[in-house]
DNA sequence: AGTATATTGTGATTTTTTTCACAGAAAGAA
DNA sequence: TTCTTTCTGTGAAAAAAATCACAATATACT
């Protein structure tokens, strides 16, 4: 086994909800351009995304849907699915959290972490804020192996240390700078302000470059 | 003169925001590899993008920070800045004002916007929250071309309609849904849960696959 | 002045990702 | 049954991005 293309495991994980989507209004068969239409790519790059979760479809029927959530569920999700922790419980946080415990089955904000006393104990989405003294312990109890980093930018570093040494294997990153990690940690990276300079600069772009 | 390619805008973003830590802390010159270091990435990476901001260095002192932060700004911004509007005023609204107003000097939030009638009229951060009737009127008053879209995903396709109806020409989607826009509209995608489901995807095939 | 050293700038190469294009296959029509 | 259509699955080609590798060069040292 190999492990997937990044890009393809994005889009993957956009299929299945789009799919999701089409269930509920009783879709039963889609094609490959249905599903390349919606999700703003080609069919033969969807085909080829397809491909890596080992589900087939039918020359003339297309692919069944809900097959192919089952197979895309196979590649994306664990059967018990994984417990994240949210560090940092400052506005971005408290924004979070409510967001992932409506959406997520499969992965669950199970705790939250903070180092200002006032907040520690708090309970919101079911989910009890702890100290960052108590990170460890309840990291492993918890068997927590993802965190959401939403600190600020001057303690990120440090924090994100702190993670790996409770035992953290992936983080999603909404932190403006790089963290300097191992690299057998997994960091996504989550840069809204480079992303709106992106827009800004393409925008611009868009504009003045006769291409 | 040509469209830079993507990521090396993403990361241009990146060694700006650097190299701007760097000149607070006194630092004169660096090398690329130091760039490289801290943004991530090599060194032959860092010189293929400076090259794009035609900004040269010295083989013995490295590139000077303070003249590579103007090439980079001359890049990514304009000499005015840009005013930008947000969209959908709830939970991530409210969290993404007051974090761009800190850090942005020449992109602003300049105008919310808001369907509630409860939230209209607000005043934070020195922006006011406005109906979805004046949409238009207030867009094209502030002369604002680049939008963050933050509003429930049932009404996202409809509202950007109405945000390009108003003459914006970028969207920064923060809404899990792809939009279908006209292609000359400039998309980027923030998708937060597909974020999170690749680093617990990579997490665990970090974990499992013995590449 | 000449030499040693470390870095830049950039062609060439490799790797990754996307697109093309078409053989093979399933279903319905005649 | 056979023909037609429209799709899938995938090798091959193209495009995009990253890496390599090295000549050119600026500075410090002798
Ligand atoms: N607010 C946004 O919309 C937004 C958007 C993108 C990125 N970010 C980034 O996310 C981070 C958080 O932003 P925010 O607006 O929520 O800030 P915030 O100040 O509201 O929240 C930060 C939280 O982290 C806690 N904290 C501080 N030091 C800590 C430590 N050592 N250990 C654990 N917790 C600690 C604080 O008590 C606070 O609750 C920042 O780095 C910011 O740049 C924010
Ligand atoms: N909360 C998060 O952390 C988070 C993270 C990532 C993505 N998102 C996405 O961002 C969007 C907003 O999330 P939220 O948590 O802030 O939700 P929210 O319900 O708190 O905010 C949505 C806001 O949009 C307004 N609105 C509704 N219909 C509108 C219309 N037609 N025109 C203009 N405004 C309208 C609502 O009045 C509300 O203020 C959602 O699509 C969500 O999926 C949220």
């Amino acid at each position: 086994m190999k492990t997937s293309p990044n890009k393809s495991i994005e889009r993957l994980s956009m299929y299945r909800r789009l799919l999701r989507e089409s269930e509920n209004e009783g879709t039963e068969n889609v094609y490959s351009h249905d599903l390349a239409d919606a999700a703003g790519c080609t069919a033969a790059q969807v085909r080829r995304d397809l491909m890596l979760v080992g589900c087939s479809g039918n020359p003339k029927t297309g692919y069944q849907v809900k097959g192919l959530i089952n197979c895309i569920c196979n590649l994306l999700d664990t059967p018990e699915g994984d417990s994240v922790a949210l560090v940092g419980f400052g506005n971005l946080g408290k924004a979070l959290l409510p967001f992932f415990a409506k959406h997520h089955k499969k992965l669950v904000i199970t705790a939250t972490f903070d180092s200002n006393p006032k907040k520690i104990g708090e309970i919101s989405n079911g989910c009890e804020c702890y100290s960052m003294e108590s990170l460890k312990k309840v990291i492993s109890e918890k068997n927590i192996k993802i965190a959401i980093l939403t600190v600020p930018a001057e303690v990120a570093q440090e924090v994100a240390e702190q993670l790996i040494e409770a035992n953290i294997q992936g983080i999603l990153n909404f932190v403006p700078i790089p963290l300097q990690l191992k690299n057998n940690i997994i960091v996504e990276n989550m840069h809204v302000e480079i992303a709106l300079e992106k827009v800004a600069y393409l925008t611009r772009a868009a504009n003045t470059i006769t291409d």
